[in-house]
This record gives structure tokens, C-alpha cells and sequence, in this order.
DNA sequence: CTCATCAATGGAACCGTTCCCATGCTAGTC
DNA sequence: GACTAGCATGGGAACGGTTCCATTGATGAG
């Protein structure tokens, strides 16, 4: 008859309903059925139906330590590829009969910090972080205290921290491998600004190696996207240059992709004469001129990864266990982008 | 130094290194912060950070039922619509100080039904559900107990329950008449299966009345979008059929313009000259050919008012008064497909 | 000087579970 | 027939907070 929150039936009641104590009513929910009586179990079933019972998780959480909730940071909500392996690690908490709690980080490291603190609040088991920022001390402090962590696409210092993400050196062999094949000679590398240790520098770094590798003549533009008239004045610049090799352009991620397409769309350059290839699929590659060029990652599969090994680290308990690395690898879907 | 658990600091604890009580540590997290003097305000802020005291939220959530957490169900997170109204409502929780506990049920009435149970299990104090299928008796019941529930664009029986959404019918109106001043006269409304109580219905209803009264043609295709051969064989039937005026898609959400637009692809139609309009702005809209005219929802928006709507309830805590209807504009955005 | 008031603080009950430890009972063993 | 084993069940102490109420000392009014 409370007003403001609802007033669900608590243990002890179904226990009085059902005639019998506290302890064989928590035992019938808590997974310890058989140890009852048939007798019994109808009566409680029958009473927790009447009532419409349903354990409080709180409650639950306190005593056993046990709040079967995992959390997880995403540093862009509104990033499709993100809510793709946000989509599987969630499925994967599922299976094994665990709740997801998801804060979005907007990209801001004070968010991070305070959806951090947040989480450990609500005394999660385990913590899957997507983070571009880096609240580094909390985490270090966190794996200490024997937090499992598993950091996507993302190292974390020296920290004992599960590592799941894409093989970012293949991938990007991969895609230089492609353009060179279709007969592009400069490459333009569009990114966001790769601060710290994300995997934007991996990917970086393997360009400009590939690049040289290769005998390919390669540079990098790595600002801030949402200025357009930098980019657009970057990438005008890059196709305006002297020099008879086809140029092609190639997008660190789905938002690079995005923006370089309309740059080149805007420029009025056509696709394919001008060669782009994105890392990340997306739904509209695929529609846009004769197609985009992309690397698509196996977003599911790396989402579910990361619940894995979180749940290997709580199995064996260890915090000392080494830290292993979850590679994935990208796979190339040719579209007219890159045929000249 | 538990090994599975990270052993955060208790109260207890804190209250013993400052050389306070457990209450007057408390009334510090607990926002009555002034009730203390200045020196044992600082004593409890060295204590806890010494600690790393973070109160636990579940076991404040216990005592006064105050668990600081919304629930929010969502139909099918890979969805930008549902993740842009989504990244409103979890900005409105958090400047609220409340935390937003989001599942996704993947348009699965199963699902819906299981974490709706298990949402509750949490105590959250307030319920944002957009949900395509319909666990119906389960929210009358909630509502019933008092929860504060908040329907996004869908309506819920008779039940006292606010709904937040988009203006359906003004939004069909909206679409239609642009599609007539472009010249465009017979058209082929596309959906999925409007089952239930759905917001397509509405539009559904609405795009035959105002074909009607606009004396132009109209014909709707409600079918799972996922079967690509049974769609194209209807838009190719539709655009193949004898008769002279201009014909145009109207897709009813983000997901139609998809298929349509893949499908027109596919058929070799041009955009333009075959007219298309979807509801739901997307990122890529503009990118494709000369752009896809869309009618933009103002999803933030949408999101944020849930929220509003849900406090609301908290506060004037009576679930006696009469239930509204906020109804937001969407807003037509002109591109080249609907431009002959 | 006494008493009511008030601010600062602490003690203890309670929230809804889990889990350790009884308790009573039946059945099997020697 | 006494003893033990094992099963079904219940009692009650945590768990980590919040919150009501009591206590203390200082202050001001009568």
C-alpha cells in the first residue's frame, strides 16, 4: 500500500503463506529445489505465485557478495560497432545468468571516473571497459583489489588485465595489401587523435611501417572529426597534390569512414577513382556509391570473448595468472571504393 | 584480501578510522553533510579516502527502497533510433543522480518478459519500456503496485501509464503532403508487421486516411523486412504496374529505409524519379545518391521527457492521476529522393 | 538558577536476503 | 535396542547501510 515505491512481497511472507520457514523459501530460489520436499516446493510455489514474489537482488547482493551484475564502460554509445560488442558481451552475461550494466562515457574522462566509481558501487563481479580516456589509477587499483577486468581493444599499462580486441597489425596489412593490389600509390590515413594507448596508436604505427614496407608513399591526418572544414581542407589538400599514383584514403574506424565520405562527397571526388577503405562494417556501406571498402570485425564474437575470459578470471580466482590477449581477426569485404 | 570479491571498505570501518560513528559517516554520504561539524567532516573525508570508501549501493538500496536505478527496456538496441532516445534518457537519469539499468529484449516477447522480471528484481524505481511485443499483464500489475512507468511511443491498454513519443499522425500528414507537392502519386507504405498496439499501427491508419483524403493512391507492404526477396518482388510489382503518376516509398522507421533503399538498389531505380521518405534521420541519409528525404525525430528529446514524466510520478507519488500523452513534432528534411 | 531549545553525535533497530548450525525424524547397522 | 547417518526443515546471526530516537553540552529566555 506504499505509495511511492512499490511494495513487492518479501521472503517471509511467502514463508508465512506457504507455512513454512524463511530458509526453505530462499533455498527453493536460490537454486537448492531438491533439497525440499515435493510437498513443500508446491506450497512455496503456490504462495510466491499468489504473492507475486520475486527475490530482491539487492538483498541478495549484500549478504553473498554475489549482486550478478557486470559492468561495463562504453566510450560512445551512439557507435554502432561499439553497440555491436556491447550486444554480445550482453548475450553472454545472459547465458551464464548475469545482469549488464552499461554506462556511456560520451568519450569524456571525468564521466569514465564517475561511471566507474558507479559501478563498483553497485559491486559488480566484473568489468568490461571501453574507455578512450584513461582512468588508469582507478583501474590499476581495481585489478588489485582482484577485480576482474577486460579491457577491449585497449592495454592497460602493466596491469594484469585481460586484453580482447582486433589483431589491429593483420588488419591493417590487410587492408594495405588490398589497396596496393588495386593499384593505389598514396594513402591518406584518417584518424581521431590517437592520445594514449588505444588502439588507434597501434593501428597507426602499422600504417606508416606497412606504408614503408610497401614502397608506398602514406601520411596520416589525425584531428578531431568533427571539424569538417579541416578535414575536408586536409583531404582536398592530400588529392590536389602533384603526382600521377592513384591516391586512396584509408578510415581508422566507422566515424573516419563516415566523415571522409562526406568530405569526398562534398569535394565531389568519385569513388573509387578516389579509393577509401573503412575499418568497421556498416549497415550503409554497402549503399553508398558503387559501395565502401570496409574491414568488418567480428563484433559479436569479440563482445562474447570478453565475458569469457572475465569468467575464467573469477573461476580460478587468481589475480596472478598472466594476462593473456584476445586477437581477432578482420575480414575484408571488397566493394567498389577500391576499383578503379 | 578476499580473492573473489573485491573487499571494498565498509562503513564500519570508516566510522573507526575517523573515530566517528557509523550515522554520523553515513549522514556524510548521505547528502547531510552540514549537519556535521567542520572538523568531523574532515576527519570522515580522510578516513574514507584513506579507505577508498565507496558506500554500497545495494545495501543502501535495501533499507528505504531507494535502489537509485531505472530500468529501461529496449527492443532492439542495434537500432540508432532506439540508442539515440536511449542516450537521452540516460543523461536525464544521470543529472538526476540516478542510473539508468537498460536490457535489451531483441523484439523477443520471451525476453521482454524475463528481464522485465528481472528490472524489477532490482527495485529500480521507475520503468522506460519500448518494447514491440507485449507483456502486458505484467505491466498493468507493476502499474497497479505503484511503479512508475513510462511507455515510449506505444500505448498500454487503458492502463494509467504515460506514453512519450512521436506525433504520429501530424508526422504522417507532414510526410505526405511533401511527397504530394513533389508530384509524387501513387505510393507504397512500407513496415514491419504492425502487430499489437504498436506506434505503427498509427501511421499505418494514418497513411491510408490521408492518401484517401488527398486523392492520391496508396498501398502498404507490412512484412518482416528481413525476407529481402518477398520486398523487392513487392516494390518491383508496385513500380512496375501500369499507370502514369509518380511513385514513391514511404518507410515507417530507420529499419524500412533500410531495406527499401537496398532494394531500390538492387532493382536499378533511381532515386528521385522513384521517390523515397523515411521516417528516422540516419547518419548515412545524406551520403546515398543524391540523398534520402527523412523525417527527423527529436530522439533526445524524447528520451529526456521520459525521464521528466517518470519523475513526475515519483514525486506527486499518486498513480491516480490521469495518465498523458507528450507528443513530440518530427521534422522533414528534404534531399534529393524525393526531388524529380 | 532553572528549564526549554538546539546543534552535534551516537546507539540500535531494521531492510530482505543467505548461510551456518541446530533439531527432529526415519532408516540402517551391529 | 542403542547408535549413527542422512534427510528435511527451521532459527538466528550476519551483510552494509539508513533512520528513528536518545544523549550530551551549550545557549538563551524567564
Amino acid at each position: 500500500m506504499s505509495i511511492h515505491s512499490p511494495q513487492r512481497a518479501t521472503i517471509l511472507e511467502v514463508a508465512r503463506e506457504a507455512g513454512a520457514s524463511k530458509t526453505s523459501v530462499s533455498r527453493y530460489f536460490g537454486g537448492e529445489r531438491e533439497r525440499l520436499s515435493r510437498e513443500l516446493q508446491g506450497r512455496i510455489e503456490s504462495a510466491a505465485q499468489r504473492l507475486g514474489y520475486r527475490p530482491n537482488q539487492m538483498a541478495r547482493g549484500l549478504k553473498g557478495g554475489r549482486s550478478r551484475l557486470i559492468g561495463m564502460l562504453v566510450a560512445d554509445i551512439r557507435n554502432p560497432f561499439s553497440v555491436a560488442v556491447m550486444h554480445g558481451v550482453e548475450q553472454a552475461c545472459r547465458e551464464r545468468g548475469y545482469s549488464l550494466l552499461v554506462c556511456n562515457t560520451d568519450n569524456d574522462p571525468a564521466q569514465e571516473r564517475e561511471h566507474l566509481a558507479l559501478l563498483t558501487s553497485y559491486r559488480v563481479e566484473g568489468l568490461v571497459i571501453n574507455a578512450a580516456g584513461s582512468p588508469d589509477r582507478e583501474l590499476q587499483a581495481l585489478v588489485e583489489q582482484g577485480m576482474p577486468l577486460v579491457m577491449l581493444d585497449r592495454e592497460l599499462g602493466e596491469v594484469e588485465a585481460e586484453v580482447v580486441g582486433l589483431d589491429n597489425a593483420r588488419a591493417l596489412d590487410l587492408a594495405l595489401d588490398h589497396l596496393q593490389v588495386q593499384g593505389y600509390g598514396e594513402l591518406l590515413y584518417l584518424s581521431e587523435p590517437p592520445e594514449q594507448a588505444s588502439p588507434r596508436q597501434a593501428r597507426l604505427m602499422r600504417f606508416h611501417q606497412g606504408v614503408a614496407a610497401r614502397g608506398l608513399a602514406g601520411e596520416a591526418h589525425c584531428q578531431a572529426l568533427k571539424d569538417r572544414e579541416t578535414l575536408q581542407r586536409a583531404i582536398g589538400d592530400f588529392l590536389a597534390r602533384p603526382g600521377t599514383a592513384p591516391r586512396a584514403l584509408l578510415c581508422a574506424n566507422g566515424n573516419a569512414t563516415l566523415a571522409a565520405t562526406r568530405a569526398l562527397q562534398t569535394l565531389g571526388a568519385r569513388l573509387g577513382d578516389t579509393g577509401l577503405l573503412g575499418i568497421d562494417e556498416l549497415d550503409w556501406c554497402a549503399l553508398v556509391g558503387p559501395g565502401i571498402t570496409t574491414l568488418a570485425q567480428p563484433t559479436e564474437a569479440i563482445g562474447r570473448a570478453a565475458v569469457e575470459c572475465l569468467m575464467r578470471r573469477r573461476e580460478c580466482g587468481d589475480h596472478t595468472t598472466p594476462s593473456r590477449r584476445v586477437h581477432f581477426q578482420a575480414s575484408l569485404i571488397p566493394r567498389g571504393s577500391t576499383r578503379r
